[in-house]
RNA sequence: GGCCCCGUCGUCUAGCGGUCUAGGACACCGGCCUUUCACGCCGGCAACACGGGUUCGAGUCCCGUCGGGGUCACCA
């Protein structure tokens, strides 16, 4: 290398550099077996290529001067360079590791979003190891079902901004308006909440039938639809979309919901809500009555079952509370889900007779 | 340690000398809505690392300090 003077360049991002020769090392190129090393193969590579613009990563601004000594000494044209900032921890302005994912899960916005994954992994029961399925890994993103154009969004603003207030950039508009010179010198860190946030803005906006075409895979996956599901599996989950609406975060998610997909025999309940709502006295026989009323009630819709629940209670004197989490609990098996009427509707009577005759048999 | 880079709310950022009592977003905290959850709506908290200059005027320019980070392989 040369022993003197300077190696100057221009940075897209950062500017004019200027690195003195004197620091540099002789570096080895070539091994005695005649292969080459990193840096020698890169050069060539990138000139073999016609390559005009090197955009790269912040942690090899240091390894421009030998690239620039190398690609002289052979009597290449320089490219350009730009070094962007690289991205960072969650919280912290260290360079994201994939191998420092113990330490990122003590984050605990960086922990529910790995959790999250777990838990549509093991629902779809997909093999995974730990080295690989994690929010430092793109995979993770696949398999959990994120939008790509979500990913792409929040990265896009990781150390680049167009104005003071524009947020939501499709594809086009992307590669429209990205410029380097707008990129920022230091290191944004890794936000798995506002990753989140895209994710959820995002699927709120994706069409039904795209919406539907995602989650399928997954109901394949569990085993609780066919592969390739039939015309009635399919109008299902059309429903369970529909109804579920902005619960579904990712595609994964349909899983928190297949309580519509499968049998009344196999239904579980949350046994813990369970007690709790049934222990209350008088529970059993006030559930009762009102099963009685569904028996007859026709249409069996949404409106038509909260038109017949609001008048239960009020011929009960009680609130609407005092009863719909016992037919929730019922029907669903959960304490938690769609809305009350819209499940009974997708179910139809048929199905939410039987399973609250089967909660019901169970306290008995 | 040498060399290099960076430094605005907790986080991502806007700001390229006056329009900044610093704007937006995520998060967070209140309230509303409500059959659960989710959504939605309204309101709130919260930052120019520090010290010197330059200037009529500095978040914005210069210097220093402090702080953080990257990189120093016959790895890629």
């Amino acid at each position: 290398m040369h022993r003197e003077g300077f190696c100057r360049f221009p940075d897209l991002i950062r500017g004019p550099m200027e690195f003195a020769w004197s620091n540099e090392q002789d570096h080895v190129i070539q091994r005695a077996d005649g292969t080459c090393l990193y840096h020698l193969a890169n050069v060539v590579d990138d000139a073999d290529f016609r390559i005009t613009h090197v955009i790269r990563a912040e942690e090899h601004l240091s390894n421009t001067p030998r690239q620039i000594f190398i690609a002289q000494g052979l009597g290449f044209s320089l490219p350009q360079y730009a070094h962007l900032p690289y991205v960072a921890e969650p919280g912290s302005s260290n360079k994201l590791s994939k191998r420092k994912l113990n330490q990122y899960l003590k984050n605990q916005d960086f922990k529910k979003l790995c959790e999250h994954g777990q838990q549509v992994a093991s629902a779809a029961r997909m093999a995974t190891s730990p080295d690989t399925f994690n929010p430092v890994i793109v995979d993770f993103y696949r398999a959990v079902g994120y939008l790509p154009d979500a990913i792409l969004n929040y990265l896009v603003l990781l150390g680049w901004s167009l104005d003071d207030r524009t947020e939501t950039f499709t594809r086009e508009e992307m590669v429209r308006h990205f410029s380097l010179d707008r990129v920022n010198k230091g290191p944004a860190s890794f936000d798995p909440q506002k990753l989140w946030a895209f994710q959820c803005r995002y699927m709120q906006a994706l069409p039904a039938p795209e919406k539907c075409d995602m989650v399928s895979p997954y109901l394949q996956r569990a085993g609780l639809v066919g592969t390739p599901a039939s015309d009635g599996e399919r109008h299902r989950i059309e429903r369970v979309v529909e109804a579920a609406g902005d619960r579904i975060k990712t595609a994964g998610d349909i899983l928190e919901f297949t309580e519509f997909f499968v049998s009344d025999a196999d239904l579980q309940f949350d046994e813990k809500a369970f007690t709790k709502r049934f222990s209350q006295p008088g529970a059993a026989d006030l559930l009762r009555r009102f099963r009685d009323r569904l028996v007859q009630l026709a249409p069996f819709d949404a409106a038509a079952t909260e038109a017949a629940l609001r008048q239960f209670v009020d011929e009960e004197q009680i609130k609407i509370g005092d009863v719909i989490h016992l037919l929730r609990l019922a029907v669903t098996g959960k304490s938690v889900g769609v809305g009350m009427f819209d499940a009974m509707a997708l179910l139809g009577r048929d199905h939410s007779i039987a399973r609250i005759d089967r909660a019901l048999a169970r306290v008995s």
